[in-house]
RNA sequence: UGGGGCGUCGCCAAGCGGUAAGGCAGCGGACUUUGACUCCGCCAUUCGUUGGUUCGAGUCCAACCGUCCCAGCCA
């Protein structure tokens, strides 16, 4: 991404404030995953915003692994995320991790508790979600939240020092039990949990929470500007309680930004794991999952993607975006980029009886025209061919431009084909076409003036490269941002996600084509060399409106 | 019923007291050996509602309505 790309938004309007107050010398921002699931969209967003914001400051951008609950995180995650982050073609200035600040937290909390602001609590779980309060009713003070400083002090130590068992007390910060604001209501800052954790080890049996680690680490890395989404809004007061009262010079800023949404896709990680676990995807990488490892296989590229979440917006409101934009991205890139390739997924054979049987004729075909300087290939013409099955009717609607009876159609970049006959077999299905080929009309127009109106696709049966073509469409139906039940995952599945055609046939072209290679299909759309296998092709998205009329099903986002 | 956030075209979104940008989608039309692409044109007398302040309000004030988030020893 470069920096003429990067359009203004409401954040870039705070920091240039804070720049004119001199409050900011320099930016630094950061991108935080916890380590727990694998990148999908929704964090290219917020990627997106902390790295271009850097870049357009000529600051800097930290890559850091939440990982303060090693219950949920390991480094099988760490390094999936590193290498999705890498696709991206992003380079961090610096990676770091929450676990790198444990002593440093540790040290901090004996800050707190030295000033009388912290207290260890034995209060149980249930009970402190009792002593909690409601939303609309005040809490309770903990009775162990007098407890001196040399007390806190010394039991905090044994906490450390694993004297107590899991969860049989807390460090929390003393705030205000009435706060409407239940982040405030003295809070969790550590708690005793045996676990091994992926970095530290064993060497800690306290872990200090997300809400505790976040501002420390920020102000530590000198990060000037902490972008995150709003749902961390409610506990900005607690991040700057944090900042506040452990004396650290560096005073950090989060703000806050809404969360991507698209229509017929669940972006969050819950989801994809659960519907992973439940067998309706198969991995991380089903093309269908909004992961970025699926994305990515499905043959979307990381700028298209980036240019998604730019022009999907930067604001506070709830939104929910058209899966259309993100296939307009992918297709005005792919446009310029794809090579033309002609493939038949669903084939007819079509047999031209004015041809010799070991006839060839090669004829010159464009790459892409919409590059200045076209280069060409040669494609093979023979006496037997397939075309797409719904290129022919024999019951034609109004405006049908493609292949009927007794009609002349043109053979994209060769000839002009008449079709004299259908062959059926007994169940009347469309077995083979008879036609013939006006000689005159090698690859140029009919010299008599007649016009053809239809132009259809085509490969040669001698020639061709066979291939299974996938099919990918949204994996939901429905399209809000409502939360789902993930117990009943089916309720909201589309079943026409994936349809394979197992029989399509390629022009010899692509039998050089690499894994992660793009092309258009001529008429059918844009589709990728799977990576895991050279003879699967995904789809990435379909051409805008392909027909208008004797084609319903046009729209890749079948399901609405 | 507490607190916080947000409400501008079908979907996003600019706008920062001076008379509604832009993109997507859609609709016309031109071009076309991809019904693609490209190109032209159209697409909010109105900014959740109602009042108020002002010469002037999407922008300020008030009330109301709607919507999202918060009661993990998750992040």
């Amino acid at each position: 991404m470069s920096e003429e790309n990067i359009s203004s938004n409401f954040i870039h309007k705070i920091i240039d404030e804070d720049i004119a107050n001199g409050l900011s010398a320099r930016i630094h921002t950061r991108f935080p995953p916890e380590p727990n699931g694998y990148l999908h969209i929704g964090h290219t967003k917020a990627i997106w915003i902390n790295y271009s914001t850097a870049k357009k400051y000529g600051g800097l951008f930290n890559l850091r692994f939440d990982d303060t609950n090693p219950a949920k995180e390991g480094d099988e995650y760490v390094n999936a995320i590193q290498e999705d982050l890498a696709w991206l073609g992003i380079t961090p200035y610096k990676i770091c991790f929450g676990s790198d600040y444990f002593d440093e937290c540790y040290e901090f909390a004996k800050v707190l508790i030295r000033k009388g602001l912290a207290f260890v609590c034995d209060l149980t779980g249930d009970e402190i979600n009792e002593y909690r309060g409601t939303l609309t009713t005040p809490g309770k003070e903990s009775p162990y939240r007098n407890r001196s400083v040399e007390e806190n002090m010394d039991l905090f130590e044994r906490m450390k020092n694993g004297e107590f068992p899991d969860g049989s007390k807390t460090l929390r910060a003393k705030i205000d039990m009435k706060s409407p604001n239940m982040n405030m209501r003295d809070p969790v800052i550590y708690r005793i949990l045996r676990a091994h954790h992926h970095r530290t080890g064993d060497k800690w049996c306290i872990y200090p929470l997300y809400d505790f680690v976040h501002p420390i680490q920020d102000a530590m890395e000198e990060i000037t500007h902490s972008l995150c989404d709003v749902d961390f809004e409610n506990h900005r007061p607690l991040y700057e309680w944090v900042i506040n009262n452990i004396d650290i010079k560096h005073t950090p800023k989060q703000r806050e930004f809404a969360k991507l949404n698209i229509t017929y896709t669940k972006i969050g990680k819950r989801y994809s794991k659960a519907l992973i676990e439940q067998g309706i995807a198969d991995g991380w990488d089903d093309p269908r999952l909004p992961t970025l490892r699926a994305l990515r296989r499905r043959g979307y590229t990381p700028s298209a993607l980036f240019n998604f979440v730019q022009l999907a917006g930067v604001a506070k409101a709830t939104s929910l975006c058209d899966y259309g934009l993100l296939e307009h991205c992918m297709r005005e890139e792919l446009n310029t980029t794809a090579p033309r390739r002609m493939a038949v997924l669903d084939p007819i054979e079509v047999e031209i009886t004015n041809m010799d049987e070991d006839e060839v004729v090669y004829f010159d075909v464009v790459n892409n025209p919409t590059v200045e300087n076209p280069t060409s290939r040669k494609v093979p013409f023979t006496k037997h061919l397939y075309i797409e099955r719904e290129d022919f009717s024999d019951n034609p609607p109004p405006k049908y431009q493609r292949m009927k009876l007794d009609h002349e159609v043109r053979f994209m970049s060769a000839f002009v084909v008449k079709c004299n006959e259908a062959l059926y077999d007994e169940n009347g299905n469309v077995t083979k076409l008879l036609c013939t080929i006006d000689r005159e009309t090698a690859g140029c127009n009919p010299p008599d003036g007649r016009k053809i109106k239809g132009t259809i696709h085509w490969v040669s049966k001698k020639f061709a490269v066979d291939a299974e073509v996938r099919l990918y469409d949204n994996l939901f139906t429905c399209e809000d941002t409502g939360v789902i039940n993930m117990d009943n995952f089916k309720d909201y599945i589309n079943p026409d996600s994936l349809k394979i055609m197992k029989n399509a046939k390629l022009e010899p072209a692509m039998a050089e084509a690499n894994c992660e290679d793009k092309f258009q299909f001529v008429r059918t759309g844009y589709f990728c060399v799977d990576i895991h296998d050279k003879n699967v092709i995904n789809r990435i998205v379909t051409l805008k409106d392909s027909f208008k009329s004797g084609k319903p099903d046009s729209k890749s986002t079948g399901n609405s």
